[in-house]
DNA sequence: TTTT
DNA sequence: TTTT
């Protein structure tokens, strides 16, 4: 009935763009987000969280968004669940973000955002189902 | 850095409430959350969000919620794993609560929050390297 | 760049549905939100905070809300400032609200949501130019 | 029932530490929040929105915090009012932080934190009785 | 495995 | 009264 989600953390990784079949763009990346009460004296704590953007958002997040940058994150938990090649039914959870605020500059790629339209041979990962909408 | 979580949503099932070995209340439920937007003319969709409180929390969640309630949930997203039996690493994602609010009253539950150093035989689960402080 | 409120409280009288002059539908309440620690002993405590909806959730609050009811709010907080006829800048802060949930069933005003496009005399108090959009 | 505000933005001066007569500390600063949809070809908007914080969370933010920083915030809505010596009464509406997030570092105010059981002339302004606690 |  |  409500759920929303704030987080800020730093991306683990650069973020991937992809395309569904029908050329849904949609860009997942992770966030590791430290917690607040590290263990005393103890190494760093985090969680690793799964954010996965769409559309138009997607694609901004692809150009501006890389591995280390500070990000602010807003959306809802997206529970999914699906059967593994074991027949086993596996949970998955993520944030799906409607908001991406980016908190320090990061040199624009200027491989722009592709074109969402063109199937350049990353559209498989992604059935159309999981679409949010 | 920060992680922030809003739910609403109904108890799928009453709460468990059982303690680690060293004796700390933790209560367990799933919340349904009905998504925003249901596919059109489908059958209705919800995230299930399972939801952990600890200590003082945990006794009154155990105490007042039961199956069906519409609760407000306020905590931080947690992802933990650990290594099953056939050596596979499992990630578990739970929202760790820090606030309930119980949107509907329910008739409360006579039967206490029992004695969190009292060893009543459910004490077994949850080992005292998951709590959160 | 990232303002975010989550409210659930009660409304403190029945919301009041008016339109701009040209015709957007503004719905205004108020919610009293209970204080978490309230002082001891004393009495009920809570803020009464200002909640300003526009358009299509306009007029689904002012159809399927009342005083007294149960209710969730997000939104974000807009501070805005006019001279009074004192010559007196006044800073007034609401919450603009992008959702609401009904969390207590109600009675549908059957008298509908009006029509935004009918000037019926209670277009006089918002000027266009405090819309949001 | 639930009051939750996050929000992100930057200082627009230099954090004011002060004491009550009692002792215990508050910092005050304004986060100016850039609004989501700025007017088109027009100027920049942002909502100028009152943070207060207290005790050693006080102290923390007067020592790292400063005028321009990027800043999160955590809290809730508190709605106060007073009357004026114009025997009017006046509503205030504040952001209560019980976290704060520095999204930039910042030289550290090597003037320490004061001495919150010291008078230092600065604690006539706030009364004991606005005390959240 | 799921709530109204 | 306002920040980058």
């Amino acid at each position: 009935m409500l759920n929303r989600v704030i987080l800020i953390g730093r991306l683990t990784r650069d973020p991937e763009l992809q395309y569904t079949p029908s050329g849904v763009a949609v860009t997942k990346f992770t966030l590791a987000v430290d917690r607040p009460f590290t263990s005393q004296g103890g190494e760093r704590e985090a969680d690793f969280i799964p954010v996965v953007t769409w559309r138009q958002l997607a694609e901004t997040c692809a150009n501006y968004l890389s591995k280390g940058r500070l990000t602010a994150v807003e959306g809802r938990i997206n529970v999914r669940n699906y059967e593994n090649n074991e027949g086993k039914r596996i949970y998955v959870t993520e944030v799906i973000a409607d908001n991406v605020r980016f908190l320090e500059s990061n040199r624009t790629n200027s491989n722009g955002g592709g074109d969402p339209f063109h199937d350049d041979g990353k559209s498989i990962d992604i059935p159309d189902s999981d679409l949010p909408f």
